[in-house]
DNA sequence: CGCGGGTTTGAATCATGTCAAGTTAAGTGG
DNA sequence: CCACTTAACTTGACATGATTCAAACCCGCG
């Protein structure tokens, strides 16, 4: 097992960590983060890569630390739905589980830094610290799941893709403005992500995308990147 | 305030209550326990109370102690959807958040044991036992919640009415199961709940509940008594 | 240059919503 | 016990938003 320096302060591995200061890491202290990142392993996958499967043995946990995975259900008939989109530095795992009920897939390359299952379920135990870090995201998690909940049920096709576009451009953060009022992002999905995530059709998505550049809402170039000159507007779409 | 006697052993109170053994009382020992039956407070609502809304201060949590309570959100033209269902003895309140980002009402007369929040979170601080029971059920609410947006998003009308009556028929419990593939329930739920619940219109659930009833999967009577003879076949219309 | 994945567009179809009557069941008061 | 009211539910006819199927488009890449 590589070895980790440790001179007091933290590890050299997550000095220059993204996940440091924002992720769960944050709720370790100086000895727990080494201990940890002895075990840890930073890995890289392209999009489209599968990161777990339905039904299949977990015994790793990861931290998002850059790209965005998707989270589907799938029907046995093999309709499918996203039933969540991870952003860095989210951490991707359900404690408490050793099988996954739900298929993890990179839509962008991403970067993961992963531990042992049984080395975060120790550190659980040991850190309460950890343990409301962790809760605190089941709870975000479960508060998105049931505002998308209200976007499946009750939205329009428009709506719903306006309330995309306006959820992506708050994860992907307040980079890019141009006023506070504006976004321009690229688009981490493809239209047949976007319609397994709004429980659409890809050739309703691509109207409905077509319709809002048509009101001048948004600018698409490239069929990726999304320009958006007043938020205000697009929120008005989003029926909110 | 009300005195509970400690004998060493639980409080009085709590003795007889059908939280004790599978709420999340069950992670108290008799110190803790007795020192929240101090603060706690029985209550009784009617079918159709509120019982918290919509940014709303939430100074109080509680436990489901008999009946139903729904969980909604509304859209600001009044589209409503049920983001969750919570059945005794299910915990209600949402920890780290002063106002509350739903409404919850009974669907049916309910009975609820309720505490301050800042006892809960006190020992919550002190209890890690507590923290992880109230983990957990977060977790098992953000499973149930994502296999809705699956239902949402991707069902049609009458496998979303197959899918609730399934879900019904496991919450109430495998009571009233004669054999293990049938059961008997009364439905906790109006027309319009059902209808909000699964983002379809009063008419359409009526119509695929008869339809339903004249494929002989169920039997309705009263409107609100079900019954099913198998399970089984229900669980084909659901479509999983 | 042609090939393939992702995307857009069009026309026809279908599931669900909308609107409008009915029906049933449970009170309520005479 | 019987009209009357009311809320919840069912049913029908019609409208419409979204899907389906089919074709064309765009663009990077070998």
């Amino acid at each position: 097992m590589r070895k980790v320096v440790n001179n007091g302060a933290i590890p050299l591995l997550c000095a220059s960590c993204e996940g440091r200061s924002t992720g769960v890491c944050s709720a370790l202290d100086c000895d727990q983060l080494v201990e940890l990142a002895e075990a840890s392993r930073k890995t890289a996958a392209k999009s489209g890569a599968a990161l777990l499967g339905e039904a299949e043995r977990i015994d790793r946990y990861a931290n998002i630390l850059s790209g965005v995975v998707k989270l589907t259900k799938t029907l046995s008939d093999g309709r499918q739905q996203i039933v969540g989109l991870q952003f860095a530095p989210d951490f991707l795992g359900r404690p408490f589980r050793s099988e996954s009920t739900l298929n993890a897939e990179a839509t962008t390359d991403v970067t993961l830094c992963s531990f042992p299952k049984d080395a975060i379920e120790r550190m659980m135990r040991e850190s309460p610290e950890l343990e409301r870090r962790l809760y605190r995201q089941a709870l975000n998690e479960l508060d998105e799941a049931r505002d998308w909940m209200v976007t499946l049920g009750r939205k329009t096709a428009s709506e719903k893709i306006a309330s995309l576009l306006l959820m992506i451009a708050h994860h992907v953060g307040p980079s890019t403005v141009a006023g506070r009022n504006s976004a321009r992002f690229d688009l981490p999905l493809t239209r047949a992500d976007i319609a397994d995530f709004l429980g659409l059709t890809i050739e309703t998505v691509s109207r409905q995308l077509t319709r809002l550049r048509n009101d001048k809402i948004i600018c698409i170039e490239n069929n990726r990147l999304i320009i958006v000159p007043d938020l205000r507007r697009l929120n008005a779409r989003a029926g909110n």
